[in-house]
DNA sequence: AAATAATGATTGAAAATGATTGCTTTTCTA
DNA sequence: TAGAAAAGCAATCATTTTCAATCATTATTT
């Protein structure tokens, strides 16, 4: 069989997953006639490169959910729920504030409506810095390692800038609010940074949808009462359970 | 007659990128006649003139959508010049090694080169970690404040992020390179950032283009002793003045 | 004719490959 | 549900392919 170039197979095995969402290895022998060694190599480096995920037996695709950079306010990627959410947040924001803004779609949500003039923010997001300084705010990274998967700094290196800060405000996002486990998040390395930014802010907010409400995640960052949580809408019945527990301000009621 | 057949070499090879994504040095040999050797150069030079990618075994067509923001301005002759010494800086990084990548475009053009794996790379740049993620490469953040102007992060946040770090080489983009001034810029906050990542680097090297020879641009940051220079190529007689004071890697020689 | 540029052959080094081995994960079956 | 069988896996090794560097030769320019 005439000889298969490296790139060559790189091309064809993401092509496969172009179609599908899984493909196995046996395929891959099949369509480029080359050995299950030199598939598995492939797989390593494609996986290496962050162009597909392995799983046992193939590899699957990897859902790239990059955050263009044409976002505007009109942008159907986020829901009325977190525009609505994102409006009232950044109302909140004063003059001369310096305040936090976490990574992640819903805070990223916020950043249009800012209104103040004169104030700084400092980000471990980055598409957050980037829209920030098209806006013309003065924004500060926080540094540390960039995670491709959710697109923020993360770890010592973002928490340890962090401690350079004080903050009037910071805003956070969280996957779980909880009654007893509080606010939480899966992944330990961002707990530690929203715990710092949280510590460092005269005044904690966690923006979050109504999904995130009686849910948690393995990592505690917080207590309940420890910040103000804004929504867009959640249901009355959940209302009434977590309103004595903290603060909540609704968007759209 | 020579020079012709080599334009119409390079015009058969370009003409069967157009038609695959890949081809094989074999089927190039084939189509023109020509040996392996001169084969071979063709496609050094025009990977030079960025005109294909170089694989295993052949050549592959390039993106065209890789095409760098910030670099499109200057004329073509310097960009060949800046990917030279891009791909020569690259080319000194080993497996393993934690790297500072300083902002700036001279800097940039060095990313998309880099082969070497498992490495760990720090910027201030914001567009190089952009690019560093992208590539796959463990990337870090130095923090501190974004630039609009230079899309770089400086000031007292970023030297404070560098301090966490220490590397095995540092690449470091400069405005000024002159035998009394040493290396200088014209931002005294960047010139800040380059002076701590220079002391933190085992080896540093500077990355500069002929033009930046025998100027002087306000803020010094380190003697000429103190890195190793790495340009695309420099007038015979600027060279023997400057190979005096320090280590020259010239590109295109 | 001398200098310069292009070419092809050679060679040691580097990269890619396929087979093998011992280990882990998954699946089957009793 | 425990334990065996099967499938999948990373690591390693020998082999093959490809590569860059070098050198001698030929063509082109000065």
């Amino acid at each position: 069989m005439q000889p298969v170039l490296t790139e060559e197979r790189h091309f064809t095995i993401l092509n496969f997953l172009k179609e599908k969402e899984i493909v196995k290895i046996q395929k891959l022998t099949d369509a480029t006639g080359a050995s299950e060694s030199t598939i598995r190599r492939d797989l390593t480096d494609l996986e290496d490169a962050g162009l597909l995920r392995r799983v046992h037996g193939g590899a699957a695709k990897v859902s790239r959910k990059r955050i263009e950079p044409t976002m505007n306010e009109k942008s159907s990627r986020f829901s009325e729920e977190k525009r609505a959410a994102g409006r009232l947040a950044a109302s909140l924001i004063e003059n001369d504030d310096c305040i936090f803004i976490d990574a992640g779609t819903t805070t990223l949500a916020l950043i249009p409506y800012i209104q103040a003039k004169n104030i700084i923010a400092v980000t471990n997001g980055f598409d957050h810095l980037r829209l920030l300084v098209e806006k013309g705010i003065q924004a500060y990274g926080t540094g540390g390692m960039l995670k491709q998967s959710t697109q923020a700094f993360t770890g010592t290196g973002a928490v340890h800038g962090l401690q350079q800060y004080w903050f009037d405000k910071a805003f956070l996002g969280v996957n779980g609010i909880h009654l007893k486990a509080g606010y939480t998040t899966p992944d330990p390395e961002e707990a530690a940074v929203k715990r710092e930014a949280l510590k460092r802010a005269q005044q904690p907010y966690v923006l979050a949808d109504a999904s995130k409400f009686q849910e948690s995640t393995f990592t505690h960052i917080a207590d309940l009462k420890e910040a103000v949580i804004i929504t867009g809408k959640i249901p009355e019945k959940t209302r009434k359970i977590f309103e004595q527990a903290t603060d909540i301000k609704e968007a759209l009621s």
